[in-house]
DNA sequence: CTAGTAAACTTAAAACCTGTAAGCAAATAG
DNA sequence: CTATTTGCTTACAGGTTTTAAGTTTACTAG
């Protein structure tokens, strides 16, 4: 029998794509043994186990969230960042919603994929400059924008706001809006 | 052999305190069926199915919380009541990682469990109250602090905040200041 | 070119979870 | 006190995870 040729990276890639289609949930090794043609045992040669997938497949989004954040913001500043870095995060948890689910896991500060966690937190803080926060006020906005992005993305994609008929992108627009004034009018300790 | 008196009531309760425990994903219908010292298939008579189990968890924490906050906002108005309704939902997800993790499930609309999540929505329009919001500014805003509120919590939990030393509780009273703030001059369309 | 070895994959098997169906025992009703 | 419903067990079929051992494929070196 021809082999598969398989390794880490792409399990990984397999992985990323299983996780899209059917949820980050239900991506099994034995399913992604099935898709490649070969038998579960097969992956533990170029794999740990079942959460060693998860976890690099939750260090890839973050890298690629973190690349796509990075190319937003180049030659951005002010609003005009703000609203191209949050488009960056709401847009890839729409089209690539398993992958994101992945980035919920949560990740010991260790691995690469924390790694790639904080590099996320760094284009954030890169976000304000365009504003004039001081420490640790910048820090606190760091955190409110990551908490209020990563929230607002996943009520919509649970369907929380499903209930009320004002359009989610709407809302969104003006949630933006809202943000970059407070950020020009932080409140003073 | 004596009955364990199982109802569909109790193996909600108990899935709960044992997702809590041990985690919402670990949380196994054949667990839950070791803790009342009976065999997995006894629980099929009460519960659908483990996928039952799980949105039965989720309705109660929802229920719960809807609770904590309701009396929460009870006497207090405008920053008081920012404040104490945004700590209910943090003090709870730490107090019950379990029952909170139960709380991101993609609920279907027509469930109990999707009524739950309503009533925490109008919970939040009730706090804007306080605050002079028109509609659709309101709107905006009650998915601003959901998702804010949830994606905060959630990315504490997941240890996202852990490498930077600026304490979290800090960061989450000033993200409080600034959301105050911001809610009295919600900027205009 | 061929022998030896390392890597890739399969087979086999133990342990666990989900869910259905059939059977027995305990509570309840007439 | 019998009859029936209800609650739980037994039995089982199917699926996933993971380890260990065996086989085949590909590479490496003499």
């Amino acid at each position: 029998m021809a082999r598969a040729g398989l390794t880490a990276e792409r399990v990984t890639q397999a992985a990323a794509d299983l996780a899209d289609e059917i949820g980050f949930q239900h991506m099994t090794v034995s399913a992604l043994a099935r898709g490649f043609g070969v038998k579960p045992a097969a992956l533990y040669s170029h794999v740990k186990d079942a959460q060693d997938v998860k976890v690099r497949v939750a260090s890839l989004a973050l890298t690629e969230l973190a690349d796509r954040a990075a190319a937003a913001l180049a030659g951005r500043a002010g609003k005009d960042a703000l609203v191209a870095f949050a488009n960056v995060y709401r847009d890839y948890a729409k089209e690539h919603p398993g992958r994101y689910a992945a980035t919920q896991m949560e990740l010991d500060p260790e691995t690469a994929a924390a790694d790639a966690a904080r590099r996320n937190a760094e284009l954030t803080r890169a976000l304000l400059r365009g504003y004039e926060l001081q420490e640790p006020d910048q820090t606190d906005a760091v955190r409110m924008l990551g908490g209020l992005f990563h929230g607002y993305v996943t009520l919509e994609k649970a369907g929380g706001f499903r209930h009320t008929p004002r359009e989610v992108d709407a809302s969104w627009s003006r949630t933006l809006d809202a943000l970059d004034s407070l950020l020009r009018n932080w409140p003073p300790a």
